[in-house]
RNA sequence: GUGGGUGUAGCUCAAUUGGUGGAGCACCUGGUUGUGGUCCAGGCGGAUGCGGGUUCGAGUCCCGUCACUCACCCCA
């Protein structure tokens, strides 16, 4: 083959893209740290049977084995870890007596999963994530905090609204045992394929796989319809009279979380009774998150409270968290035009140059610039102007920088408007928002903006 | 992992019943003796994803494979 081509599953941008991601990564880590999350890094690969206890046997792993492995040796028993969550266990219970709990992080890594790749689903992919930990204890209120966080962070970048959805397993689990239910994860299972299978399909899933009577299964379907922005959802669910204790608590904490949300940033979560998603170590609040215009991508964030992952059989440390799928978010924001970058490089200024003779001159003039924090490249050829100045029209650099000859002064070219004046690298600044690419919305009912 | 659709130039697409692969855009050169985008003229450009098969002859038919894509599964 004379030219490779790409990998299922395993994405590569150009460079105005990477810029997006860029972005995006910059944005998640500065309002991680505005809110105090530590960064941290854990390997590439986890043991195989630390990743996939609790009997999740479907996970598809990357194994990790050597190419010169003799065809008799066992395997290394080491996987690509699928995602941040249970390596973060991991090192949490491996360095307990370091940290100081609650113990607050953030982590934006690669993570591998073995499926097969569709739109917003890779093989290889990034996630974002924060989780907040407690020995023996955490306080509820952080199960707020996460999400309102990721909130901010949405506020943050140029993407359409982003919905946190919230449920809670206690209540969901609760219900369908109240209501005769006998494996509540089936019930779930159904239950959320209500968007995609609607009510009557879902109804006979719930009798024919979860073995739900009709009438329970059709108020289990009216759980699901429940959603609301406020917490008028515990009205609806009490007024369907299922009674369990189970149902009492997740409730109760249901109520506080969507109370606590919609008092700090309205709007940002809602409750919705339908979501089920995540893995199945949550055990309380668990959430979800669908892009509004978008939402057939799936969730770009989920989460929730888990009690018993992380645990050294004498102590167990119980945390909350949740994860942005940023290469899913990208996957939507690029792959559907709705965002770009303002040019495709960071070059603010191009610096021509005159002949080779005095490409220094050239040199000198950037090294300037590059002084006062003007990101600046210079000519690679001293071609004719024409040619410079297409050079940095292609890329979207906005300036270019006339040398002056000797004894004459500097000019400075705005591309955009064809302005030209004299200019000192001393003292000239470009407008501030030109100085780096910017990452902007695409406004489908405007044309391509030009650049003249 | 299961099933369906697709795969021709950098991009978007053509190619009559199998009969020597074309166009637009982009790119390069010149008009424009150093200041881009418009216009005009000219030019470069492909072993038709890859491998095999049927045929006198395959972009076109068959098989395999890889990739993209949709649904399922699962999930970010």
């Amino acid at each position: 083959m004379s030219r490779p081509g790409p990998l299922s599953g395993f994405p590569e941008f150009l460079p105005a893209d990477r810029i997006v991601e860029q972005h995006v990564l910059d944005t998640v880590r500065r309002v991680f740290e505005l809110h105090g999350f530590a960064s941290i890094e854990t390997r590439a690969v986890e043991p195989l049977e630390q990743m996939l206890r609790k009997g999740e046997i479907d996970k598809e792993v990357y194994v990790l084995r050597r190419l010169h492995a003799p065809a008799d040796e066992p395997d290394s028993g080491l996987g690509l870890h699928f995602d941040l969550t249970v390596p973060f266990a991991r090192y949490v219970v491996q360095h307990a007596g370091q940290l100081e709990f609650p113990f607050r992080r953030h982590q934006v890594q690669k993570v591998w999963r073995g499926e097969r790749p569709q739109e917003g689903r890779y093989r290889e992919f990034t996630q974002a994530d924060i989780d907040i930990v407690g020995r023996d204890t955490l306080a509820f209120h952080h199960e707020v905090e996460v999400a309102l966080v990721m909130a901010e962070v949405f506020r943050a970048l140029p993407m359409p609204r982003a919905e946190i959805l919230v449920n809670n397993r206690k209540l969901a689990e609760g219900f369908f045992r109240g209501v005769g239910a006998e494996d509540p994860p089936a019930v779930l299972r159904a239950v959320d394929k209500l968007d995609k299978l609607g009510p009557s399909r879902v109804a006979e899933l719930l009798q024919a796989e979860a073995g739900l009577s009709a009438g329970a299964a059709e108020r289990c379907l009216a759980l699901a319809g429940i959603r609301s922005a406020d917490t008028s959802f515990v009205a609806a669910v009490r007024a369907l009279g299922v009674e369990h204790p189970l149902l009492d608590e997740g409730l109760a904490e249901l109520e506080a979380v969507v109370a606590a949300a919609a008092a700090r940033m309205p709007g940002a979560v809602v409750a919705d009774l339908k979501i089920a998603r995540g893995l199945d170590y949550y055990t309380g609040t668990v959430y979800e998150t669908r892009l509004v215009g978008h939402e057939d991508v799936g969730s770009i964030c989920s989460g929730g409270r888990y009690d018993a992952l992380a645990t050294d059989g004498r102590t167990t440390y119980p945390g909350v968290g949740i994860s942005l799928g940023v290469s899913r978010l990208l996957g939507v924001l690029v792959g559907r035009g709705l965002v770009r970058a303002t040019r495709s490089v960071p070059s603010c200024v191009l610096v021509a140059v005159t002949d080779e003779a005095s490409r220094e001159r050239s040199e000198h003039v950037a090294g300037v610039l590059r002084a006062r924090g003007i990101p600046t490249e210079v000519a690679p050829s001293a071609a004719k102007f024409g040619k410079q100045i297409r050079h940095a029209d292609r890329r979207g650099i906005p300036f270019v920088w006339f040398p002056g000859a000797a004894g004459e002064p500097d000019s400075v070219k705005d591309l955009r408007s064809g302005e030209q004046g004299q200019a000192d690298a001393g003292t000239w600044s470009p407008p501030e928002a030109d100085r780096h690419p910017r990452v902007v919305r695409v406004d489908p009912t405007t044309p391509e903006e030009g650049t003249r």
